[in-house]
DNA sequence: AGGCGCCCTGAGAGCCTGCTGAAGATCGAT
DNA sequence: ATCGATCTTCAGCAGGCTCTCAGGGCGCCT
């Protein structure tokens, strides 16, 4: 396990190279963030732990860099402050888990462990599927370079349909995922929204996006469509 | 998306309800461990918020109980202390994330939204004989690279005959799986759909993939045919 | 060879599902 | 209060799917 610490403070970042390196953890260490940059893409790591206050190129620049790059590397970001919006910008920045200073070693190493548990994340994080793409952070969609506008319900039946490309999903199931617990109304409602969507996101003269499995139910093409 | 939280103070967890249900997500509330667990059991979530100190069964045991069932939901788990010890438990126990309380709600949101963009299910392999392919996840088949549209019947006939490939089974045995339960007709049916099946998967000039065992029923040859 | 019974197969009727336009209900903003 | 956007219900329509039926072919047994 590779583990590459962008730290601009010497005596923490040597700290935690002595620690991990106890640990069994193999680390290198970037003084700032242009070196971390290239370090990071000239090998592969297992995770990279990443402070958001760097000399030359700053945190969120690294990650969001690194992730336009299509690197997915698991990314940990320190914050020097415990400011919650540094926290929320990191993780939709990209980067996969957060921790503010002051830690303790002990958690630090745990955070670790459940990066390396969980792995390569292998989806960016802008849903997409062909042309089509779905922000959830951004509550934006798009074809193309269209911009397309979707009410909360379309949106959340568009989510959704995403997140399971390629697979069927049956009437009842995106109602329970999509609608409240409690809806008790006709699974017809889940057809209006499809034709709802149809209408918003197919090109004219195209199939639909949203192929429909009579008697099981929909599915969105993993690969475009 | 369909979040379960489970949290004994009515006060967070009425609030949570509410706002990310403002947010577009479908919640349920689970008030005790119990509940939880069993809610957990009952539907698929895409993400469980889960308090640790809970009533009746706590968080680590319930994180535990789901683990060890094979219900790799996502999990984000809730400390009332910040013990760092805590965190270090929650993720070794299967925690996918950790909060300690008191959070802010835009720091809560940002961590739902992470854990949701990582969530991957894996799908349960498909079915083959020689170079004929059924996937019950996307409701596809295929013989080598042509895609064979099945109507439901057709495909739930089919699938039966590739999970007893090899076998030989009655019609009465067709029908009592695939057809359903009160089902009156004649055994025909069966004929009638194998034939269909015939007419869209065999190649032509070429044998049957589903030979007729003449006074005993149906095989399909587990390799290729 | 003949007869019997099982199986194949084409045609068609009825049912059911999903599509779609429209209207009513709800909610928030102006 | 009014307007607009969104959500939900409803009903008619079109087409696919399921199932039945009947005629014919073929294997198996005597």
């Amino acid at each position: 396990m590779r583990i590459l610490v962008v730290e601009d403070q010497p005596r923490l970042a040597s700290a935690l190279k002595r620690g991990l390196e106890a640990e069994g953890f193999a680390v290198d260490v970037a003084l700032d963030g242009a070196e971390g940059l290239w370090a990071a893409r000239a090998r592969s790591y297992d995770v990279v732990v990443l402070d958001i206050l760097l000399p030359k190129v700053n945190g969120y620049q690294v990650c969001a860099a690194l992730r336009s790059e299509g690197n997915w590397t698991p990314i940990l970001m320190l914050s020097a402050k415990a400011g919650e919006w540094d926290e929320a910008e990191a993780l939709d920045t990209g980067a996969d888990d957060f921790l503010s200073k002051p830690f303790s070693y002990v958690v630090l190493v745990a955070h670790l462990r459940a990066l390396l548990r969980r792995g390569v994340r292998e989806r960016p994080a802008a849903l997409r599927a062909g042309d089509l793409e779905l922000d959830p952070g951004t509550h934006t969609c798009r074809r193309g370079d269209t911009e397309i506008r979707l009410s909360p319900r379309e949106f959340a039946l568009l989510e959704f349909l995403l997140r399971r490309a390629g697979q069927v999903v049956s009437k009842s199931e995106i109602i329970d995922h999509v609608w409240d617990l409690d809806f008790e109304g006709d699974d017809n409602i889940v057809e209006v929204y499809i034709h709802y969507l149809r209408r918003k996101i197919d090109l004219p003269f195209a199939s639909h996006a949203i192929e429909t499995i009579r008697g099981v139910g929909y599915r969105l093409a993993a690969h475009g469509g």
